[in-house]
RNA sequence: GGGCCGUUAGCUCAAUUGGCAGAGCAGGGGCCUCUUAAGCCCAAGGUUGAAGGUUCGAUUCCUUCACGGCCCA
């Protein structure tokens, strides 16, 4: 790139700046048009106001101050790990460079002390103004909480026995305009930590370590799945048809092909013609969209990692799931796992569909084998699930719901579904009435879901059909998938087939009631915000 | 969808029976060269989520709405 143009660029990219300070303006203009009688915004307008001018005086100091970048940054974590065991008062000759955001300062007189944050740890800044002149020390004592720093300084260990590094040097990396919340007690606010998950990072240091573990057990999974031969593949997000799962889509539609689309509920079909084109182990890890309600266990779209594995079953299936749980606990480390109160290296629980209603409700499902029956049975036991109008299949489903799965809290595999539940699973080699199905649980959430896969592309196409009568004008029907069913037309090999739920796993794995808390950020209502 | 609870200063929280809305932190002005939730002195900071109602008087009681949390479906 030549002078000129480098000016040129820089000519554009001040412009674009401009327009977006004048949109800025704009949009404060507005807020403050909200509410004319108040004067402007009340103290947070203050609080801006003065941490804007600090910064402007900042930048008029120069001295080094907001460089495009910062180079030879040592994570604190890092640097505390070199020092386990500096005595109190020890002085080393070391200097290093860190940067982090401001957390804390405490003044004193000619000296101070800052606690600095990046995120792996918090390390204690030593500044003097002997060491660092008039002007410097100045500059630096009158930066706001909040502000990024970047610091060359000494390891040093203080009087009291606190690592610090006694700083040097240093260059103000960007100012924070907005207060940050308070220093102690963090952000408590929960419609805010979701709404403004940044926040939520800066102020709670639970929460960001929450979101590095859950980037860990992600990691492991993949880990685990490329080891052990599987390939990670990408399938359509924007569907012409949906499918894989009982779930209502998204909708969208293409300008340019003028078309419907769906956003996809699973990848489970797409990844099992995969499978008939001869990839052999796949496994896409991403995210599925459903249109249903919110709650503790649910957001629209969530992140799931679907595996397919020829020659092999929903048993095999089920030993590899405790593989991969097992090694997703192993990132989050015995801290975090602890949380979970289980340990995820030892064989899970198995139990079937049958006998888990058995012991929970006392109801023999085999005895009561038709709808009638089965609503009868339910009433005579009094127990709470709605029997009008619902078929065999949706009752026995209900009974499992509510009567087994909140108790299922150590990791349990449910095996053997009625079949009418699972359009996708092939029918069990034992009992016709039954597919080969199970749901994993752990905490008394469904975690994950797995089959040995329906191959038989004649089955396969009475299933949908079937699924059109069972749930005529349902949305969560199954929409016949003919270029599926011709997939399987060219011959699907056994296979065995998972889907594991990455948010419920990670709830799981961190001691977490509530989806909300591991999903940076969560669907949320409009609020008035956004409305203005 | 239903029930309960919540919404007060930038943040974390108080406020008696309905009687002048307070504190800590942060921010501002001072003092202070090993503090760590630093300390001391001074000054400042509010349309109590929104709208309506009852009342001489509403953060407080009532109604509706918005958003959130918990429980239930």
């Amino acid at each position: 790139m030549t002078t000129a143009d480098a000016n040129e660029a820089q000519a554009g990219a001040d412009e674009a700046q401009a327009r977006a300070y004048e949109a800025q303006a704009r949009a404060d203009d507005a807020q403050a048009g909200a509410d004319e009688d108040a004067a402007g915004q009340g103290r947070l307008d203050e609080l801006i106001g003065e941490r804007r001018a600090k910064g402007e005086a900042l930048r008029h100091a120069g001295a080094g101050h907001f460089p495009y970048s910062y180079d030879g940054v040592v994570a604190i974590g890092t640097l505390r790990a070199q020092y386990p065991e500096l005595q109190p008062g020890a002085e080393t000759e070391d200097e290093r460079r860190v940067a982090g955001r401001i957390a804390a300062r405490r003044g004193q007189g000619g000296a101070a002390f800052l606690d600095l944050v990046d995120r792996s740890g918090r390390i204690q800044l030593y500044a003097r103004r002997d060491v660092l002149g008039e002007a410097a020390f100045t500059q630096l004592t009158e930066l706001d909480l909040g502000d990024l720093l970047g610091v060359d300084g000494v390891v040093i260990c203080s009087r009291r026995g606190e690592l610090s590094l006694r700083v040097q040097g240093f260059a103000v990396l960007s100012k924070s305009l907005r207060p940050p919340p308070d220093k102690h007690h963090g952000l408590g606010d929960v419609e805010l930590r979701y709404r403004h998950r940044e926040l939520d990072l800066i102020a709670n240091e639970p929460s960001r370590e929450l979101f590095m573990a859950r980037a860990r057990i992600i990691g492991a999974v993949r880990s685990y799945l490329d080891t052990e031969g599987f390939i990670e593949v990408e399938t359509p997000v924007l569907q012409p048809l949906y499918g894989g799962a009982l779930a209502r889509p998204f909708t969208t539609h293409h300008n340019e092909l003028d078309r419907e689309l769906y956003l996809r509920i699973a990848t489970e079909l797409y990844l099992k013609r995969l499978i008939v084109g001869g990839l052999e182990r796949v496994y896409e890890l991403g995210k599925d969209f459903r249109n249903e309600g919110v709650s503790h266990k649910h957001n629209p779209e969530f992140t799931m990692v679907e595996w397919y594995e020829a020659y092999a079953d929903y048993r095999s299936e089920a030993t590899r799931l405790e593989a991969v749980v097992a090694a997703a606990g192993a990132a989050v480390g015995a801290e975090l796992a602890g949380a979970a109160g289980f340990d995820p290296g030892q064989p899970w629980r198995r139990v079937s569909f049958i006998e888990a209603v058995a012991q929970a409700t006392g109801i023999d499902l085999h005895v009561h084998a038709d709808a009638a029956s089965l609503a009868r049975a339910i009433a005579d036991k009094g127990l709470q699930v709605p029997t009008e109008r619902q078929s065999w299949p949706a009752l026995a489903d209900a009974l499992l719901s509510k009567y087994v799965e909140p108790s299922l809290t150590e990791p349990t595999f449910v095996f053997d579904y009625p079949i009418a539940l699972s359009p996708f699973a092939r029918e069990h080699r034992e009992d016709p009435r039954l597919a080969e199905r199970w749901e994993a649980f752990i905490g008394g959430i469904e975690v994950a879901n797995a089959f040995s896969e329906l191959a038989d592309p004649d089955v396969q196409r009475e299933r949908f059909l079937q699924q059109r009568t069972l749930a005529a004008g349902d949305d969560e029907a199954q929409p016949y998938d003919e270029p599926f069913v011709q997939a399987l037309e060219y011959g699907m090999p056994p296979t065995g087939g998972v889907g594991l739920g990455i948010d419920r796993l990670v709830m799981v794995l961190t001691g977490q009631s509530s989806i909300r808390e591991v999903v940076l950020f969560p669907a949320m209502r409009q609020s008035s915000q956004e409305s203005s």
